[in-house]
DNA sequence: CCGGACATGTAACAAGTTACATGATTAG
DNA sequence: CTAATCATGTAACTTGTTACATGTCCGG
């Protein structure tokens, strides 16, 4: 399981709350894994109850008080271990990929606007990648020594940033094909 | 339930047998979307129940009987109906991005064996992809009419050709990346 | 006779989703 | 007084994974 690993990733970095590693999930790590707060909280208990976390009550005011997770020696030596362990597959679930290939069943142009729609999403997200490129990968940069984390962290971000641009080139691929699809044979 | 989407457009792209859809699980669909047999088999026996499916049984001759499925009017108004609604999401779940921003907090280096292996892979598959693209979009194209399905999934596929060299791409920065780490920073 | 392709399944479990539930504080 | 943010959870359900189970035919 690998949301177990992508929590202790993620309370390596920083220690937190379940509330707050919902809001990661959200934003940094939840770019290429996603989790609600139902599984995470779930999923949390276990892992401490397996000693792989340690928790810690926060009181605080004007607020609820919140437990504060972190890894345990047990949690680091899980993650090292997956680490050194090799991975498979990156099961995919491409939705509109099937969609595009069920539309040849129906009406093609009924894609076009739900294509506009992710080109849309995916173009936001490219751009709030670049903003946070921007601001958390460049400056000081080359005259501090490299840190390990911030150069694996940005070559994850430039990642994130090459799919976007390509998923981009290809829905414009598609919209292009559809088009031509419409043009070349009006449906009935 | 996007599985039993990409069933039904499998089904009517060509009917077939729970087998046989594993195995196009194995390869088309499943550049997309996976499942494995028992998966199907399940879905398979309640999209039936449920009607959206009709069944044939298939005597053959040294070997087991089999049973067809192809898609019913009710399959094929639930598949339309899926194509007009507004789909979200596509839950990413990038475990060798997590493993990446993972080796910060372990060896880093740790991780070029197994890029190495993912990028054989995609590499791998990208020859694949561009096999079929070869065998089959390419030649008759010009003078025959454009057919929606066949320039659906040329669509399609060219987005998967497209993932896998960006990812390519990606894969040696990641270890353009590690290497650099290791050049400057050899580890204790 | 053994392994692989063909063909279909069951059972148990793990993971993920959706809906519901509670309660405090702060900003408007 | 109302909505939003912070904070944590339960329950019911659907999906997905892993392991097990069975049986034929064909080629080597």
């Amino acid at each position: 399981m690998a949301l177990e690993h992508a929590i202790l990733v993620s309370l390596l970095e920083k220690p937190g709350s379940g509330y707050e590693l919902a809001r990661r999930f959200e934003r940094s790590i939840g770019y290429f894994w996603t989790a609600t707060h139902q599984q995470i909280y779930r999923v949390l208990k276990r892992m401490e109850s397996d000693g792989l976390l340690a928790v810690r009550e926060v009181p605080q005011q004007g607020r609820p008080d919140k437990k504060e997770y972190s890894v345990a020696g047990l949690g680091r030596a899980a993650l090292s271990q997956w680490l050194h362990e090799p991975i498979e597959s990156e099961s995919v679930r491409h939705d509109l990929a099937v969609k595009i290939r069920g539309a040849a069943f129906d009406d093609p142009s009924a894609l076009i606007h739900e294509v506009e729609r992710h080109r849309q999403v995916h173009s936001d997200r490219l751009a709030h990648y670049l903003a946070g490129e921007l601001r958390d990968f460049t400056g000081p940069e080359a005259s501090a020594p490299p840190d390990a984390g911030q150069e694996l962290q940005h070559v994850v971000l430039r990642g994130g940033i090459a799919y976007e641009r390509m998923t981009i080139a290809w829905l414009d691929d598609v919209l292009a094909t559809v088009h031509q699809l419409g043009a070349s044979r009006p449906r009935t």
